[in-house]
DNA sequence: CTGAAAGCGCTTACAG
DNA sequence: CTGAAAGCGCTTACAG
């Protein structure tokens, strides 16, 4: 009892304090005691341990066992990003269900630092590795990466396709995009699609115009950015060009309040004169919208689950992974996208001449 | 060298390859070789090392040392927000240079959490342990943090200020708000406060109203929250209502960015009719917003740095602050807020007539 | 049913 | 200048 409160209490102090062997200890306390040390012992060992609060030391847990109970994950950047942290959150509740913790590594797309990311993550040995994109793309698996249980959230290596990788089924959710715009009555509608260059933008146009044209109707496609500023010029031209829509499927959130800012400027009113169907439900622009925005939701927080099931799996099935994993093909899972339907949709006004500009409708 | 190549090398395998002992190999790669070691031996193990990718086991090294070279970051929601990436970028970065790494937790608010966070990374013998709030507030540091080099970012503790807290200076940033319209020319200022009970929107009113006071003027306050939707209802309040202000000071940019939509919606042009200042510098609002807004930045990136720089220099300076810290006051720091000049402030017009609505001015 | 011993991989006195 | 030994805290065969 003269141990000083700020030295940890070992295995050794419990045992003395309870009277029994350090083994005695370290049996009850990974459960094995039933059917080896006599149940009066077990309690005093249980009691003296929560006397001195004893935790086991991880490091000469980890020295012992070759298993960190860490887990990697590398990102390109989504710790910067709002709708990242969902990633991260599902990502660390599912590893601290399992006693876990997330080694987090961030590379901010210097590619430089991912080779080292990786490099020091194994040097410390976690026991598995994510790679985590802020938004879908494909990523080259590299060879630092491998040895070890791995999965990628929210990307996918086409030259690998047996490493698990879980992305939002971003088809499924240009067609729900579409299928909202469809329900209420519109017929005209453009996508303002972001940027050609991003796989989530092909894949939600596909979405959009496979819907579109299932129920008989063509697909007018603007390319823009993903930002405010390029959905306010973007909308400025489709809006004031001929054949105006009556309903805009965006890119993403951000495209989709500037589609809105460029509407309230040409005294259009949304879903009034326009409808505007968002994508990502990001918190700090769809809800809060004027009006609402409906989106198209990422299922970032299922994705960073899954990500670390699968590889808490493998490290589980495969005794031997922590040194070297086997893999066998598996592929690509599509986590489906929630539709989130708020106020920015509405049935199309009957159209008959063009909407005064300088009417705001409220 | 028939070691299998998913096995990673000890350092019995450098000393074998090299032909020395174990110890001489720890010496050499410690940096301790000279004046123990043979300089051909010393070469002989480098290479060794280099050649089987040696690198030391950090379980063992810690075991030993009682050093895991691991801080710990507890977060109310901090991975869950746009800049609250850019605290956790400068942290992990400060504690990269330095070797360590960041084990993150966040507790989403929820206080049950909060404690079992500290628990588990007390638990995992972090050497160190953060605190870093989405957005500055104050915050009762818990028992469970103490024992360990301790500080905070983005909040403080009034009860305990000799606790090292790294929080930006709101009342220097609003008081370089207000300036940026009174150096334009403005004199009928609103300030779009935020939600009272946050204090950083208490802080940066007085910053606001001190500034304006200096310069003779008198500051007028609406209370708000601190989205979109609370800035578009506030901003239209105000511009339809008497004494129409000339130049707006809001609580964050998304409340800007909902005044500038209701200004559109009225029919002003920002900054034409009107003048708007941010605060946050969000990354995803403000330079993309259509006019890209003026506003103060926060310096969390810094903010992340100096606390770990600080947890750091605890542990360096107090060799038993593993085991339990010994800290002297020294209390908060502030951090400026940079200024960023964009495009939503512009001289005030000459008041004429009310500008019509409807006459969008691009 | 229980305790003494070995060993995970490292570093640091300590002998030679 | 170098190697053998001890020990960090744990768990798991292995004797008793």
């Amino acid at each position: 009892m003269t141990r000083p409160p700020s030295r940890k209490a070992t295995s050794q102090d419990v045992a003395d304090l309870a009277g029994v062997s350090r083994s005695a200890v370290s049996l009850v306390l990974n459960g094995r005691g039933d059917g080896n040390i006599a149940p009066d012992k077990q309690a005093a060992i249980r009691a003296a341990a929560a006397q001195l609060e004893y935790e086991p030391n991880p490091s000469a847990v980890s020295l012992r066992s070759s298993r960190t109970r860490t887990l990697g994950v590398v990102t390109d950047a989504i710790a910067s990003t709002a709708y990242g942290g969902d990633l991260l959150r599902g990502a660390s509740e599912a590893a601290e269900r399992s006693g876990h913790l997330l080694v987090l590594v961030d590379t901010h797309y210097e590619e430089q630092r991912e080779a080292d990311a990786y490099r020091t993550l194994r040097g410390r040995r976690v026991d598995g590795l994510l790679f985590a994109a802020m938004s879908l793309r494909e990523y080259a698996v590299p060879e630092a990466a491998t040895g070890v249980p791995f999965a990628l959230a929210n990307c996918y290596d086409p030259a690998a396709p047996q490493v698990p990788a879980f992305v939002a089924d971003e088809v499924a959710g240009g067609r729900a995009a579409a299928r909202l715009l469809l329900d209420a009555g519109h017929r005209d509608v453009v996508l303002l699609a972001g940027a050609r260059d991003a796989v989530a933008s092909t894949l939600r146009e596909d979405g959009v115009r496979a819907e579109l044209a299932a129920a008989g109707h063509a697909l007018r496609t603007v390319e823009t950015g993903w930002e405010i500023s390029d959905g306010v010029a973007a909308a400025t031209t489709v809006l004031t060009g001929p054949d105006r829509p009556t309903g805009l499927v965006c890119a993403n959130d951000r495209v989709a309040v500037g589609a809105v800012l460029a509407a309230n400027r040409l005294g259009l009113d949304v879903p009034g004169d326009l409808s505007v169907v968002g994508y990502d439900d990001d918190a700090a622009l769809a809800a809060p919208m004027v009006p609402a925005l409906t989106t198209i939701a990422l299922p970032h927080r299922q994705i960073g689950e899954a990500a670390v099931a699968r590889v808490l799996d493998d490290l589980a099935t495969d005794p031997s992974a922590a040194g070297g994993a086997r893999r066998t093909g598996h592929g690509t899972v599509l986590v489906p996208c929630p539709v989130v339907v708020r106020d920015s949709v509405a049935p199309p006004r009957r159209r008959a001449s063009r909407q005064r500009a300088g009417s705001p409708s409220r």
